[in-house]
DNA sequence: TCGGTGAGCTAAATCGATCTAGTAGATCGA
DNA sequence: TCGATCTACTAGATCGATTTAGCTCACCGA
């Protein structure tokens, strides 16, 4: 079943009168070739006419890996950061002339990325998601320490001094990152560390942590979330308890997931342009410099919740 | 930069003394070959000590095609239904020895589809999603007209008589489809057809348009909604307009989003398990037959909207 | 004892692009 | 006029697996 209508450099080669090498020399632009103009010309010029694409696989083959960077993830591409993330980093693979292919993480991983010797294995949100294990200092203009201290920021500039931080209930890596960096940022404010506070998935078992959470630290008055999830969890567990927000306790989200905005009361915020991120990794991956890329900013999108 | 310790067929072949064509016989299972079991044993005895991985890459030059199929999507890999369809389709791609990779399409899709030669380009949700134009008898056992059909009837179930289909405002070729079946399941009900009704993406949009719909329609009861999405925003439309439901207005979504569970009320809707259509899709491109593959069901979760 | 057959294996071509190690011829300085 | 150097190109190896076309025996029947 071989395409019967391909064009190779053969065919190229022999359509300019040249030899196959000096057809890839041309066509792939070789330093150190002494190849005169004409030649040159005569060989794109068939290279057009017969439509030539380069056969990737082959390519690949010679070269040990494909043009192809895969991007493994094990959650949904949920959330701004996600999105944004994805997009940057696509674009900027475009331009380098790789592609970008999405995984889902399950078993059997390694024969399927063997299948395809992709250049690079980016795992999604690296360094931005984790990594932060050692650098306390760094990461503060855009990173994910930024992006938390705008969240706690917020609550403080709204006269907010007992925090707590509502995590999801499920173990992720993240859980402990966040949490120190909520409270680098309460110390840095001024304020006393946030309070840890867990909430599960199921609607009645939400409402009866957050009762139970508030009859231990009656005097938090506000919650920052671990993502839009967990704040949406919470935004429902005080509806079930005839609790409203900001009034009884202000909650903030983190990484507008585009459902906050129907909830009721409308959900504050973190949103984080990660198109920079994105396109970051892409250089990192492809060994090019990206002192240029601006920085990804966060914002706080002000809403009703806080 | 090529792997150094990579394990080739060559290798295998010199540790079994044969020729790299019996050790490829025997690995691949050829048919009309005779090769003694002694030998096969042997081969196959060094490939597992060695710890061979068969080259995808030079095997997909030789075979003409890569053992990969890419999905292809132009959405969110939202909803219920798109994330059980992918998990059946990689599961049984797996088992057939084939890997799946997600592409999210724009520019450029050409050239990355090119370089992995993939054994398929499947686009999301087919034949599922589109191809009904023509086909009106196809799918009430488990296709989409079951599905709308069971949205439908469950209003009808709680004596709804009139009611109205709620659409996202961006065009997409899904509106059409899904309002010819919600009409022809309202028909075998003995029902008049549903109301047609876009609702915008902005809250304040979404009050107005809704206040305006129910005044052109006061008899109409019911609200079936093209997915989630548009549900929770009529949701948050009636709560802006200080409705109840499903007093004033019942409201169903379709394909279980995970964010309906968490609005106020809890939002009745449709959930698919699709893994069956992913591995129906799945033995399609492959050429096998999926006669003994289940029928995807559709289930109505009744919460409290509804 | 010879031709035929089948078992058990192998050499080499193939897929398409890349790149090393050349060759042929022109030009130049001494 | 000889060697050196440069330009402009090419033959062929290479990446790793698959597969076609054979080759060498052993054995069998006549």
């Amino acid at each position: 079943m071989r395409d019967p209508q391909r064009v190779t450099l053969n065919d190229v080669a022999a359509a300019s009168g040249v030899s196959r090498a000096t057809a890839s020399f041309v066509l792939r632009d070789s330093p150190n070739q002494s190849i005169s103009a004409a030649t040159r010309e005569r060989v794109r010029q068939a290279a057009r006419d017969l439509g030539y694409v380069p056969h990737a696989i082959a390519r690949a083959l010679r070269e040990g890996s494909s043009r192809i960077v895969v991007l493994s993830l094990d959650v949904a591409l949920d959330g701004n950061y996600a999105r944004s993330y994805v997009r940057g980093l696509d674009a900027e693979l475009d331009a380098h002339d790789h592609a970008l292919l999405v995984r889902y993480e399950h078993a059997g991983t390694e024969a399927t990325l063997d299948a395809i010797a992709p250049r690079a294995v980016l795992r999604f949100g690296e360094p931005y998601l984790t990594g932060h294990e050692l650098d306390d200092s760094g990461g503060w203009r855009d990173g994910l320490a930024a992006h938390v201290s705008a969240q706690i920021g917020y609550l403080a500039g709204r006269g907010h001094t007992r925090i707590a931080y509502a995590l999801p209930d499920r173990e992720t890596p993240l859980r402990a990152v966040r949490l120190r960096f909520a409270d680098l940022a309460a110390e840095r404010l001024g304020l006393s560390p946030v309070t840890p506070f867990s909430i599960p998935v199921s609607r009645t078992g939400a409402a009866d942590s957050l009762a139970e959470f508030r009859a231990a630290h009656p005097a938090v008055t506000a919650v920052a979330a671990f993502d839009d999830d967990v704040a949406l969890r919470v935004l429902a567990a005080m509806r079930d308890l005839g609790l409203a927000a900001p009034g009884d306790l202000a909650v903030i989200g983190f990484d507008d997931n585009g459902y906050g905005a129907l909830a009721t009361p409308a959900l504050t915020t973190v949103h984080i342009d990660a198109e920079a991120h994105g396109r970051q990794a892409a250089r990192a991956i492809l060994g090019l410099d990206a002192a240029d890329l601006p920085a990804a900013p966060g914002r706080v999108v002000g809403r009703e919740s806080a």
